[in-house]
DNA sequence: GTCTATACGTGGATAGAC
DNA sequence: GTCTATCCACGTATAGAC
């Protein structure tokens, strides 16, 4: 039990930069020794799960994140439409405008899928439904804002793969900037 | 110059759903020659160029596939209203209802998106001029168009994920029905 | 807790027979 | 054109010293 060179929690964060930069399977051993400046002994310290362990735990990170910066926001107690900005603010910082691949995009696509699907499910079904209880208290009936929820969350991860397919971070850009009218139905304001 | 026991196109296709299912890394040589019944060698002999030959080769198929299917039908002389529904039929049948991922979001997501993203960005680029040209032909005008379309593609992109992720087809279904009302800037009909 | 060293399978790729 | 056999690098994972 010596004192760790780094807390858990800094692996754990470089590791998910990792798997954002290489995908799951492209995600090697010898990589995340070299993202995380630790041996791969050393890792199996952390992790005795190996590789799959690793990405629980970084999902379980996300999560938090999540839980932090987009639930609670949405869930406060301001007016909707500034729980909507707090939120657009969080998800722009937290996907760097855009240049940051999403995790939860990385992971349902990869081969190993199945093992984190219900994790995966969870969290998007919390932003979904956390965004749709805003959309309610802006007034949408409640079956229309979990539509108009889950479809922006769909167009947010749609601009994260064409943000990057363009090279231009335009889209991302719009995508966050529609989030009032979507929620609102406002029609597309070009 | 034997005569091949299968023609190089369904090697191809067969290559491309392998792709989907696993992804670029976790489409390993062992997996891609159980997937075309063709011994590694044989897929050599196909492909001097190795896993990265294979990978360009499923793209340029999807690419006639995409210009055949989806480009052409979006040119045609048909009223704009049925260009629309004969690109929707053909996506809808191209991803089987959602139930497939998309090669392109695979291969943007992949370790080695580098490879690709000059074919990825043309594809993405031509779909959204040809669907940009139709929402001008129904009197939209030319720079929206091209925004609302390349909103659209996105929205797809998107509900290609979120479908999988939250393990229901509906959001896809959604989108595709969604068309029309996105082209023409009609507001979120809910 | 972190390391070096190592085991063992699998990855991509090639040689050469038929 | 397809195969079997094989090469070597790299993949995941573990043993054991400090």
């Amino acid at each position: 039990m010596r004192t760790p060179s780094q807390p858990k929690e800094d692996v754990i964060e470089k590791l998910g930069e990792a798997f954002r930069r290489l995908g799951y399977e492209g995600a090697t051993l010898a990589k995340l020794s070299l993202a995380t400046g630790l041996q791969k002994a050393s890792l199996y310290h952390y992790f005795p799960g190996g590789k799959e362990d690793m990405a629980r735990a970084v999902l379980d990170q996300i999560n938090g994140v999540i839980q932090e910066h987009v639930i609670q926001p949405l869930r406060s107690n301001s007016p909707p439409q500034d729980r909507l900005k707090q939120m657009v603010k969080a998800v722009d910082q937290f996907y760097d405008g855009g240049k940051l691949n999403c995790l939860i995009g990385i992971f349902i696509l990869s081969a190993s899928h199945k093992l984190f699907e219900n994790d995966v499910r969870l969290m998007l079904k919390g932003w979904i439904a956390a965004l749709a209880e805003v959309g309610v208290a802006m007034g949408v009936k409640a079956d229309v804002a979990h539509q108009r929820a889950q479809q922006w969350v769909t167009e947010l991860q749609g601009a994260l793969i064409i943000t990057r397919g363009l090279g231009s971070k335009s889209v991302f850009r719009r995508t966050l900037n529609r989030l009032p009218e979507v929620i609102l139905g406002a029609g597309n304001a070009n």
